[in-house]
DNA sequence: TCGGGGCAGATTTTT
DNA sequence: TCTGCCCCGA
């Protein structure tokens, strides 16, 4: 009867029909929370709310697009504000960011364009060389997400940094504001500070929107929380929707504390919890609710589902990396070729990307159909970044970073002196650098050619800028042609200039469809916000038929038929950069949480024994999370690979040695088996004792003489086997190494 | 100014 | 293994 609620379940209806006041949606892994979302929407609109007093915020772009499909569907037609929180912000910010000094031009820097004025703000003050910017942008970051601005920072809030942040932090966020540019926190923190120093705006848009969703609240920022916050006291009807089980970005910020503690902010919240799963067979998903339940610091759910019981979840041991991908991707490949499935039905997971070579020379060799997700990221290759910097700069010519980069690209004799000088001359005379350059003949301490060449770029740069309110294809053309980049390309002899002339191609494909999609004039602005703000995951083609490699990361808010979650070894899940911490180890075991609860029906865990990584060979430790698994839904198969003996399996690649022989198959529990470690060699002696030149026996290679040795608590050796197996570094600590006595 | 070679360092990365 | 950075020679 009514097509809006007849198909939800009581809780889910529960949600839905909820209209004025605070609400907290505490959605399972499969639980249907978009279909809740959107459903209440829809409900919203209903029953009277006009679309434009609703607005919905997600993370990324892919949520934000799938939920406005789905509405759309719901409610043809009505027109509600569905977006990422950046990009709600960055709107917002350019209708008032007079407020704060911001033109509505403001150019928007990724992480590596704020990675270059930070190196700029940290030489201002000297601080040059004596510490990491990396370190340093990570501890601005910190403090923009807790609201802490460059006037309130103070030394104490780092331990050795501190002091290097107080200073370079004022002088970052000044180039920033020079350059009329914000970072990514900034687009909230300047939103943030805008609505709290501004009560007449605050009130404005807590009118407007009245209604404020906010999805994967369990990922939220202290920043981000304020801004929910701001926008709903006059009306607080915020609904939140998120699972602190599958809060996996708290080194970004993140604060699960702010769903934990929802219901004391709002104390008159309605609280649902949505905790039948659709998506996932008992067995997956009892496997992977008893081992999310080791965490201590979370809320308990009670998940369930009336789904199939399904097969049991399989834990497999491969004796090597390349064993590994090869036994995997033999099994989807049979897979396929049976017409049991289909390619786009697999998933690998694995903790960092670097996992995901062996997977991609085994898919290769087996002619398997696949898409490695977010590894390289189209809009930071070069010839990209090249490329919109010289659009960012047509749109903002005070934009320094655009200038600095584009302004020798390609190479016209405009060094880093020149641009140093040019630099001190603006500073001297209070203005731009793109005045500046303009005036190069007026800066006397420019080396002698250096004005000519600067005064032929800006011909090229003025007669751009005469074209920006042209469709973008246009002036990317142009640029392309006018700037020598497409020439200097052409020419050139390196095979990888061609590949980037076809991405040229591809990006110009990209301002093509921008056109057609926004006819009206001076839609570069928008185009640029659209490129600054968007990542590679959000061109996931979900309709081609390939296997998908991602990390587990990567893999939130997804699902697939049938799940593979690769290298769950001691050391890279839980990460080593993690295992000091408690709070990050539980961060760790939510990630694999949410990489079991991707999976329809099929799941299998895996770990090996030797894998090389990073150029490293190492015998590994499967991980402490295999102890932590249920194991009544377990089938453990003990190296199994599809039939080969383990002891007797040799690899297909000649460099990667086989297991070792003291490889006994045996079938254990997982409980039995992750306690088991590396056994040390007899003859194996601390990392301490190995020298440059000695002589040394490896189980595979032989004997080898180590070239170079690196110190700490990680020393490792390189050693080159004049067997053939070439050069080798190894961790000490974990390798199986012994040196050898007497002549060789 | 510019390119090559050597060397250290390397999570995850919604935006 | 791969990348980015620094330094040096042309």
């Amino acid at each position: 009867m009514d097509p809006l609620l007849d198909s939800l379940t009581e809780a889910q209806r529960a949600a839905v029909c909820h209209r004025d006041g605070p609400q907290l949606i505490l959605a399972g892994p499969g639980s249907g929370k978009t279909r809740v979302v959107t459903h209440r929407v829809a409900y919203l609109l209903r029953s009277g709310v006009p679309a434009r007093q609703i607005v919905a915020l997600t993370f990324t772009n892919k949520a934000a697009e799938e939920m406005s499909a789905r509405v759309e569907r719901l409610a043809p037609g009505e027109k509600v504000w569905l977006s990422t929180f950046h990009r709600f912000c960055s709107r917002l910010l350019r209708q008032h960011g007079a407020y704060l000094g911001l033109p509505p031009n403001f150019s928007i820097y990724d992480v590596s364009d704020a990675r270059s004025v930070l190196r700029l703000a940290v030489k201002d003050v000297e601080l040059e060389g004596i510490y990491q910017p990396d370190a340093v942008a990570a501890a601005i970051s910190w403090a923009k997400n807790r609201m802490v601005g460059p006037d309130k920072y103070h030394a104490t809030m780092h331990a050795s940094l501190g002091p290097a942040v107080e200073r370079v932090y004022p002088r970052y966020q000044a180039r920033l504001l020079e350059s009329q540019a914000v970072d990514f926190d900034d687009l909230l923190f300047h939103t943030a500070v805008l609505l709290h120093e501004h009560p007449e705006i605050r009130a404005e848009l807590d009118a407007r929107y009245r209604y404020v969703m906010v999805d994967e609240y369990q990922d939220t920022n202290q920043v981000q929380y304020q801004i929910a916050r701001l926008l709903s006291i006059d009306y607080p009807n915020l609904s939140v929707t998120g699972d602190p089980d599958q809060s996996i970005y708290s080194w970004r910020g993140a604060n699960v504390k702010n769903i934990l503690d929802f219901e004391q902010d709002y104390p008159t919240a309605q609280v649902v919890r949505l905790e039948q799963n659709y998506r996932s067979t008992q067995r997956i998903l009892r496997t992977a609710s008893g081992f999310i339940a080791k965490n201590r610091r979370r809320k308990e759910k009670a998940l369930f589902t009336e789904n199939d019981e399904g097969s049991l979840v399989r834990l497999m041991r491969y004796p090597t990396h390349a064993a590994e991908a090869t036994g995997i991707v033999d099994r989807i490949a049979a897979e396929i070729e049976a017409g049991r499935r289909q390619a786009r039905d697999f998933a690998i997971f694995y903790r960092v990307n670097a996992l995901s070579r062996p997977f991609e020379q085994a898919m290769k060799a087996r002619h398997v159909p696949f898409q490695l997700v977010g590894a390289v990221e189209f809009f930071q290759r070069k010839e990209i970044k090249d490329l919109l910097a010289y659009l960012m700069l047509i749109n903002n010519p005070r934009d320094e970073v655009a200038l600095r980069r584009v302004i020798n690209t390609p190479p016209r004799g405009i060094g880093p002196t020149t641009i140093d000088r040019l630099e001190e001359f603006a500073h001297q005379q209070r203005m731009p650098l793109i005045d500046a350059a303009r005036q190069s003949g007026l800066v006397t301490t420019l080396p002698k050619r250096a004005p000519v060449a600067v005064a032929k770029f800006m011909a090229v740069f003025d007669e751009l800028s005469a074209m920006s309110a042209k469709p973008v294809r246009d002036i990317l053309s142009a640029v392309l042609d006018r700037s020598g980049y497409r020439a200097s390309l052409a020419e050139s002899e390196d095979p990888n200039d061609q590949d980037r002339l076809a991405n040229i191609e591809e990006l110009l494909t990209a301002a093509r469809e921008f056109d057609a999609e926004h006819p009206e004039a001076n839609a570069l602005e928008a185009f640029l916000e659209q490129t600054c703000l968007v990542n590679d995951t959000d061109d996931w083609e979900f309709g081609g038929n390939k296997v998908t490699l991602m990390t587990l990361h990567a893999a939130k808010g997804l699902e697939f038929p049938v799940v593979f979650v690769a290298a769950i070894e001691q050391g890279i899940l839980p990460h080593e950069r993690s295992m000091e911490d408690p709070d990050q180890i539980e961060e760790e075991r939510r990630l694999l949480f949410v990489g079991m609860t991707r999976a329809r029906e099929e799941l299998q865990l895996s770990w090996s024994r030797y894998r090389e990584f990073r150029g490293r060979a190492n015998y590994v430790s499967p991980s402490s999370f295999i102890n932590d698994l249920p194991t009544e839904d377990l089938d453990f198969v003990s190296g199994q690979v599809e039939g080969i003996d383990p002891v007797t399996y040799s690899p297909t690649t000649p460099r990667t040695p086989p297991p070792r022989p003291a490889f006994v198959p045996t079938i254990t529990t997982a409980a039995a088996l992750a306690g088991e470690t590396p056994s040390a060699d007899a003859d194996r002696v601390p990392p301490e004792s190995y020298t440059t030149g000695m002589v040394v026996r490896h189980p595979e290679y032989g004997i080898g003489k180590v070239v170079s040795l690196s110190n700490g608590a990680r020393r490792s050796a390189t050693v080159v086997f004049p067997g053939g197996a070439g050069e080798k570094t190894f961790i000490l600590q974990h390798a199986p190494l012994s040196p050898v006595r007497g002549k060789t």
